[in-house]
DNA sequence: TTGTAGGCGTTATCAC
DNA sequence: GTGATAACGCCTACAA
């Protein structure tokens, strides 16, 4: 395995020193005063040997690994998983700290020897992750450990948590429609029962009605699911009995069978009909025609906040309250918005 | 910081033996006799004091521990890094390993960042991963570790690697195609300078030609890049001048270019033109309308396959040698392929 | 069949 | 200013 590099001894026997003055000038000890030149030899010395100190013994000393966890449910196809691990992570490396992953099928004994992983790694902190915001309820065997509910909130509010804002995102969805001067905006919304279908249906409404509009339940198109046929057949429904210049969609893919909604009812996206969606999955919403102009969820960012919020409380005694932390997505612009046909 | 968990020593206490002894009975030392009696007892100790041992410790005294570091480019919001990332995970997990992601922006100098992570934390074998098929060199920095090169091949072929069989995946889609009889088969490919490119085009000839057709490089269009826009470009311009009733395609955004290129011909995908991708990316393909058939690349399966071998060197000394393995995309049938249009 | 002692690489404490 | 020592929790050669 791997030839063994460089120890704190080797490096003290080369610069003449003890182990412990070479400890305490890597580490620039303040409490001892060791001379300027002798830090400097020794500093030169590890240079020179490729010294890294070993990162194992350092944990098992001091008791703090450096590591964090990521608990999610399995790693789907959604870019969830990308953008939510890679602002974990990224935001965890840039500290000096590592990120390992741990995915659980959702069946409960599965979870436990997740758990029993993050015990025996050591690890100083937990993101406990979902692919869809939603309640949980973090397992017991976790307690003692600091954990951070990520993209979903806390059931009992004990645990801080970060999640997006729905009722912004459907607030400045609906707002992108309005500013372009449509006044009948139709919503697809999904028929399932978790927090978005409600948030971003109030942000709707009270964009409309700040803007001076009414807000009509006819207009808004409940589906059964989240699903491209879905939201066409909703859309379809929209369209036929209703006479929306735009439709804000849950979804990219439901904006998709939107797309085709519009399309056999002979409407040029966006001539005749805008269209916005939601989640920013750009396979999609790149690669459809018109491009979608779509709101982003702040997955890389509800990553970022979670490790960063953990860093500092294990490694600077912060407190870690159970804070609510609302995060807004963001508006992005292709091509599915226009202004409303002329009459 | 998280309560003190119970040691070895905690146990050997309780149960009235050395701490030796607690080891030796729950690591089930050979050539140590314990009495099936004290192993009970211990055992037994151990499961009500909730005992795990701490991986640190034993990864410092073993020099080995059991963990896994995949360094990877930046994960995009390709399915790639999450079906990739879940099948490295998984596997390891099942072995009692855990598995670390380092992703890097590229630039040569956070990666040697990420690298001395992997020394720092011990870690045992190295996943490096791109996020396209292509050659890589691994920096000369992890020389001394194991490291397996994955969705990629190795520059000099002095690592072990798996990616995936671009030749058989051209060869299975453009075969499916030909079962469900068609003649004149179009490709539309990338112009990208990919391993890819000319694996999946050769495996398209190999499979005519198998079949008694006759390959004409006038039925393949090559795009510029591979993205939808592109394959909406070369598409058409197969339609203008050829008269396929298939198409085979790169890739699935290229597929949804296709499609727009069919329905701009006034052709009905599949009723008069057979539409087949490649990736898999369900997000699109469940997506759009008709559901697109199309290949799955094998992103799990590499996962899998290098972490089994990694783990299986590091753990029996098997010894790991500099093997390339490519391994199969799967048939996906939806809804895009059907017979030709009889005349 | 079981126990003692030493060491993996580091750092905190305290003595010199 | 610098260094000896012990300890973090575990495993193993060797002793009993």
């Amino acid at each position: 395995m791997a030839t063994r590099r460089p120890s704190i001894r080797d490096i003290a026997e080369k610069a003449g020193v003890s182990p412990t003055t070479v400890s305490h000038a890597l580490n620039r000890v303040a409490d001892t005063r060791i001379s300027a030149a002798t830090i400097k030899r020794v500093e030169a010395v590890a240079a020179e040997m490729g010294y890294a100190p070993n990162g194992l013994a350092r944990a098992l000393r001091l008791q703090r690994s450096n590591t964090l966890a990521m608990i999610s449910e399995e790693i789907g196809t959604t870019p969830y998983a990308g953008r939510l691990i890679l602002g974990a992570q990224e935001t965890a490396f840039s500290m000096g700290w590592v990120l390992i992953i741990l995915t659980t099928g959702g069946v409960s004994n599965v979870e436990e020897r997740e758990i029993q992983a993050v015990w025996q790694h050591q690890v100083d902190g937990v993101l406990y992750a979902t692919t869809a915001h939603r309640y949980v309820t973090v397992p017991a065997s976790l307690e003692g450990k600091p954990v951070y509910v990520v993209n979903a909130e806390s059931a009992n509010d004990r645990l801080p948590s970060v999640f997006p804002d729905e009722f912004q995102g459907g607030y400045d969805a609906t707002m992108e429609l309005i500013r372009n001067g449509h006044t009948v905006i139709g919503m697809v919304n999904t028929g399932e029962n978790i927090p978005a279908r409600v948030g971003r249906r109030e942000g709707y409404r009270k964009a409309l009605e700040d803007s001076g509009l009414r807000y009509d339940d006819a207009l808004v198109s409940a589906a059964e699911s989240s699903f491209a046929h879905d939201g066409y057949v909703a859309a379809r429904r929209l369209l036929e009995h209703q006479h929306p210049t735009a439709l804000f969609c849950f979804n990219d893919r439901m904006a998709m069978g939107a797309y085709r909604a519009a399309h056999e009812a002979r409407l040029n996206v966006p001539a005749d009909l805008s269209v916005i969606g939601f989640d920013n999955q750009s396979i999609v919403a790149d690669a459809i025609y018109p491009g979608l102009t779509t709101m982003a969820l702040p997955y890389y960012e509800m990553g970022a906040l979670a490790v960063r919020n953990l860093i500092e409380h294990v490694r600077d005694d912060a407190p870690l309250e159970a804070r609510r932390t609302a995060l807004p997505s963001a508006l992005i612009r292709r091509d599915s918005v226009a202004a409303p046909p002329s009459r």
